[in-house]
Formats: structure tokens, sequence, C-alpha cells
DNA sequence: GATGAATGAGTTTTCATTCAT
DNA sequence: TATGAATGAAAACTCATTCAT
């Protein structure tokens, strides 16, 4: 399920491989009622949310009955966590390659690529696992082991990897310098201010993908202040 | 209670005026134990989500009968709606005072300081009223009316004042030219991002107010580039 | 509710009589549909057992909602322990009163009368009593707060009120010197046996009761076998 | 399997030859997963009682799928049954010997002799069946046909073989003049108080079986009286 | 106006039993 | 013969809402 969903695909740490081949393996290891469940327990959590929605809407929109979803998770918070749990990782993912590490060697001009990458990487993303992505942003709040999990994941990440690469980029000065939250901060804000517009707010506005991309790249570098000619 | 939250308290538009004042009505109108039941309201709705929330421990948290909720709200939705609604009001309202025209008028170098004065507006308001954002922006996507009003309140402003606003300090080349749509993504996004982070995400991280919003401002304008010396 | 019941009615320890009270009060305190859940869940458990009866068939025979169980009794098993508590305490409530320690100074011959004493208060309170008993000895094994309940109040009757008493007997020749518990077993086991015939297995078995009690203490006190002429 | 059990192995009379030689049949029948499950179901139901036993657990604790236990008993209640009956049938069953009818040959003397054998011959039957009992004892009342069956063989019993002999001794001078149920009464009171006790409720009180045993069939016979010296 | 007991529809969950493989 | 996924009826329990006091 990751294959072909990054833009890096090779090379990762050991711990993450591990975890996203258990993650492939659960999933080949479901029956055809146990997919529909999934499929039926996605669509109707993220229309109504957890906690208004029923098992035995979940198990008639699933064409199962209502037992069979409890043969399968203990609970309903276990089908939930079964759900949502994995895609906290997905999205996670891609940062926690070997590559992040080769970008140090990058020339200062590469900067602007590596957001341009990620931001169409993780665009793309959001589109595919939309239902997921909401039900994952609502419950994380209320569920400590999803909040503890994403915790996790994001410390892991910017402490291994983001941070030493914004300062590679501020020594060669592609970035300016300030605190690296800042610059994390600043990111994080525009690429998910960008993607929840075009995949969640406003998916029918239509615009040139590559352009939006590069505009907002340009954006997060160059601000939106006017240039003096 | 909108008086004196805001930076921009007086003057404000008529329909606009006729909302806040007729939320004030209800204030006012409010019994002590009505008071008490929207307090209770408040922080069950924001620990555990209006649909995982019971009535019974709202009455028990606000000391008065689950009875006496029914008395002053006809259903529980109904006890939602009258918390969540005026928030989204007060969280859009600054932006409709008729100031807010006159800042057309403002010099070119004042972009920044209107900037500055909104982010640090909306960042008191947001710690000020925290759970109360929680609940709107948790309960927005499941409830019709709020995602409605949210949506007419949003568009009236961009449309009405901010998109001139926009236009005007593009004329005068305070702004960059580009769509005006882009430029209210770049900045809301940049505002929310640190709202979040200073209100929601990590209260306790401590920082000096005023340097954080002047670099946020800088970084929304000038970006995040290193500048050639 | 124990005023009457036993043969032994005033003057007991402060522990036992703030315990009985607090029943008492109990009892008070219920309402009309309270009590006719309490005569139902009685007649239901003592018929199937605990875990085969049925909340909803509870509810059913009382004439009250399932709900309203659930509104006095958080859980099936509240439901019992509220039932079967009383009854393990007031089964032995009778020996811990402080008239037991005034049978010390009794003369020789009136082990007899208190052995009858005894046994003819315990028929007509398992009489009475007859389903609560049933429920108690059947939950028991398999309700661990129970079962602690009935070992502490057996061990306190037994060490403070028993095992003196006995020894006083033997003293005086009253009863055969052996080990206290051996006694305490025979005179157990001979009227429980007594009582469950009677009760339990054959209460249509007709008996003239006086009779019944002095045969059965006389068997204990001298046994079974022929007298040599 | 009855076979050493007892400490009369020999010589029945024919009809409960038969129903044990079928008992025993079974038995042989028995397909190494059967027992498993038979022993995983007495562990089970005497744990949690049988309503509260799921067949799940059975199934699990047999370590077979839960579809097999269906395939060798139709319903959760067979299984009981199949468990139950045989050991009501087995408990009994040393009283239906032929050697029984020849008591009454006996000398006067040696029904001390006779009561010690029989006491001997049950505890060590129910501390090799202790979990069987249990089950047999709590079930017995919800089980109408466990119910009739027990019943059936008391009586058959009580009848057939223990009021002669009970008259015999009486006439022997060996036992006082009384009703024999009262005679019957007493000793299984003595003898039911004494096993449950070190088998069921204090196990691990030490003591010298021997001993208990002569203890307890002299106070049987001649009370806990003292004796005039 | 306030109460809180009562309701009953609805929830999650359990479990004996069936049946295709 | 054995399996174990699937079932659906029933279980315990919850809860928004009503209403007599």
């Amino acid at each position: 399920m990751v294959r072909g969903e990054s833009a890096f695909p090779d090379d990762r740490e050991q711990w993450i491989i591990d975890l996203l081949n258990r993650l492939e393996a659960d999933d080949v290891r479901k029956t055809e009622k146990q997919i529909r469940i999934i499929e039926a327990a996605v669509e109707v959590f993220s229309e109504k949310g957890f906690a208004a929605a029923s098992t035995s809407e979940i198990a008639q929109r699933a064409g199962v009955a209502e037992g069979t979803i409890f043969r399968h998770y203990k609970t309903k918070k276990d089908l939930l966590l079964s759900i949502a749990a994995p895609v906290a990782v997905k999205l996670f993912a891609p940062f926690l390659m070997r590559d992040f590490a080769k970008l140090l060697e990058m020339p200062y001009d590469r900067a602007e690529d590596l957001f341009r990458a990620i931001l169409r990487d993780r665009l793309d993303f959001a589109r595919k696992h939309k239902k997921l992505l909401r039900i994952l942003v609502h419950e994380v709040p209320f569920q400590p082991e999803l909040l503890a999990q994403v915790k996790d994941l994001f410390t892991h990440i910017v402490i291994a990897r983001i941070e030493p690469l914004i300062r590679h980029f501020q020594e060669r000065g592609a970035l300016r310098e300030m605190p690296t939250w800042r610059v994390i901060r600043a990111t994080v804000s525009q690429f998910v201010g960008m993607v929840v517009f075009h995949v969640f707010l406003a998916p029918e506005f239509p615009f040139d993908e590559e352009e939006e991309i590069e505009q907002t790249v340009d954006i997060l570098l160059h601000g939106i202040a006017g240039r003096p000619s």
C-alpha cells in the first residue's frame, strides 16, 4: 500500500520498514468481508464522526451481520484504531527515508525542488486518503493512543531528519537564519493550508496543480510582499 | 461580550451590529443556572466531543437536574448550536467593522501594521475562547447549520472587505500581484498555523509574543529563503 | 427488617448495629418501583440463577422499563449484590448480640436450650428468606465480594463469640473435649442439614416443628447410636 | 472409570451395572479431542458456572475449533448433561452394590466400620471429582433432567438399600429407635458437612484423615455432649 | 422554574449455533 | 471429522427526552 504512494520509495530506516511491512501483511491477510467492513467503517466514521457512527450502520453498509464486525475487531474503538493508526504512519512515512539524509549533499538551489516534491507527494496522498485523513484529524484529540503515536512519529521525524536538513540549508544560505521550529511551522502551515484548501474546503476549485505547487513554494520562500522594482 | 475583545470595537455594519446585539441580549437574559449549564456544556463538549458528551454529565457538572437543561434548550443539539454559533460570529466579527474600509486610505507601509494588529487580536481571542474554538472546529463538519453560517460569514467578509483591501495594497505595491485567494490562503495559513501552535499544540512553549507576531508577519511578507547579501 | 426476625433482638455490637441500621435506611429510601424491581430480581435470580437471569425479564416482571433498573443499579451485578449482601449479614447477625456473651453465665443444662433457640430462629429465618438464601448460596462461589463478606462475618462470629462459648460449655462438662472447630462443624452440619431438608428439599414433608428441633438437638448432643439399656 | 474408585467394586445390581458399563463404553469411544473438550468444559463450568461459561472459551482451552464442540454435542446443555449426569450416578453407585445387602448379616459392632468405610470412600471420591461435584451441585437446581435423575437414584437407594439396613441395625440395638429418615438425614448431614469442609471450604486445613473419619463417625453415633464420668 | 424518576429506542457487545470448505 | 467465519437473536447498558410533582 505504500509502494507507489510515495515519491521516495526505497531504502527507509529499518524500524519504519518493519512497521510498513507489518501494515502491508495485515492488509494481505484480510478476508473480503473484512475489507468491506473497513470500507464501510471509513465511510461512516468520516461522515458522522466516530462517536456518532453506529456499528449497526457500518454492518449494514458492509452487507454483513453486526456480529461479524466484532469477530474481527474486539471493540468499535479497535476498529477505529485499526483504521486510523496506519494512516498516521503513512502520513509521516516519506520523511523517514534514507534519501532524506542524502539531501544534505544537494546544491543550494535544490531546496525549492525538495519543497515542491514534498508538497506534490502529500497533496496526492491527501487526495487518495481524504476520508482517512478526516478521521485521523477528528479523532486524534479524543484518542490518547492516536495522539501519542502522532506525536511520536512527528518528534522522530523532526529531530532525526528535518532539523538537520534545515540547519544544512541555513548554513548554505538557502534559508534565512531563524529558529528551526519557526521554519518548520511556516512550512507546515503553508503546505497544510494549501492541501486543506484544495482537498477539503474547495475540492471543485479548478487549478493548475503544478503552478499551484510552484506558487505556494514561492510564497513560502519569498513571501507575499511587493518587490521593489 | 464582544466589546473589549476586539481591537476594533465600534462602528460595525448594521446587520452584524444587530446580530451581536442579539447575542448580547441573550447573554443578559441568562439566569445563573443557565450560565452554569453553558459553562458545563462547553467543558464537556470540548473534552469529549459533542456526540460523546452526555447531557447527564453536563447536568452533573452544572449542578442542575437533567430536566433543567431541556427547559432551556429543546434538544442537546440546540444547546450545542447556542454555544457554537455565537463563536463563529465573534471569530469573524472584527473583519466587518467600518474601520476596515478606512484601511484603504492607509499609507503603503501600514500593511504590516494591519497584519500585526489582526494576528495579535485573533491570538488573544483564541486564547480566551480556546474551548469554544475546539468545539466550533470539531463540530462544523458535522452540523450543516454551523457550516452554512461559517461559510456565509467568511464569504461576506472576503467579498465585502478583504478582497478590495488586498487589491488596494497590491495597487500600491505593498503586496505582490497574484490572485487574491492566494494571498488570503497564504495569510490565513500562516496566521492559523501560528495560533494553533501556540494555543492548542504547544501552549507551554515559552515565547515573546510581540517578537513572534513580528516574525510571523515578516515570514508571511518576505518568506523564509536566504537573502542574498 | 431485622426487628422481629431474630430471637435476640436487642443490644448488639456497635458495628453490626450500624450495618443493620444502614440496611434499614436503604430499605426506607426505596421507591415503589425500586421495591418491585428487587422483588422481581429475587424471583428471577432464584429461579434461573444470576447468570441466566436477564434484566429484561426482571424489568418485565417488575412492570418497569429496562432502563429503570439501571437508573437504580449501575450494573446487573450491583443489583445482585444489593440483594445478596444484606442476606449474608442478616444470616449471621443474631450471633453477634451481646446476649450471646451472657450465655457464658448460664447453668450447665442451658446448652440445649441455646441450641434449640438458635435452630428455631434460623429455621424461621430460612423459611422467610428462602429465595434470598438460594441466591446467596448459589452466587457466593462466583462473586468474590460476597465470598469475602461471608468469610469475614463467619470469622468474626467464630472468633469473638462461638469459640469462647464452646470452651465455656466444655469447661462445665456440657460438651465433650474436642477441638472447637469440630464442635462447630458438627453443629452447623446438623442444623444446616435439618433446615435444608425442611425448607428446600422437602418443604411439603409434614412434621411437628418443636419435636423436630428437640430431636435434632438431641441427635447432635447424644448421637444416633443405640443406648445400652 | 468406576473400577478402583469405590471401596466396593464388584457385584452390583444388574441395572446399575448396565448403566455403568454404558458410561464406560462412552468413555472408551471418546477421541482425544473429545476428551480435551470434556476436560476444558469441566474446568470452565466449575469456574464460572454453566450459564456464565462460553463455548468459545471451552473450545479455546481445549485447543479445538468452536464448531468441533457442536459436532460432538448438539447443544451446550448436552455437553453439560454428558458431564454431570455420570457424576450423579457415580456419586450414588457404591450404595447399590450387592455387598450392601450382605451388611444385614453383619455383627452389631460393624455399623461403625460401615460408616467409616463409606465416609472414607466418599471423601476420596469428592477429592478426585471436586470440580465435577461443584458442577453437579450448582446445576441440579436449574436442570430438571439432572434433578430428576438425582432424585431417582436417591430414592432407589433409600428404599431398596438404606432403610432396610437402618432398620436392621436398629433391631440389633446398634442404632437408636427413630424414624429412618431422621437417621439418614443426621448421617448425610454429618458426612456431607465433613466432606464439604475438607474438600471445598478448607482444603488446606491439615488433618489426620483416619482420625477425622473416626471422630466424625463417633460424633454421629454418640453426639457432642459431655459424658458424665 | 426546577426537579429527577421514568422511559424506550438505540447502542455496543456476546454467544450458541450453523455451514461451506 | 474438523474447522472457523459468519450469523442473528438476545444480552447488558446508555441516554436524550418527557412529565408528574
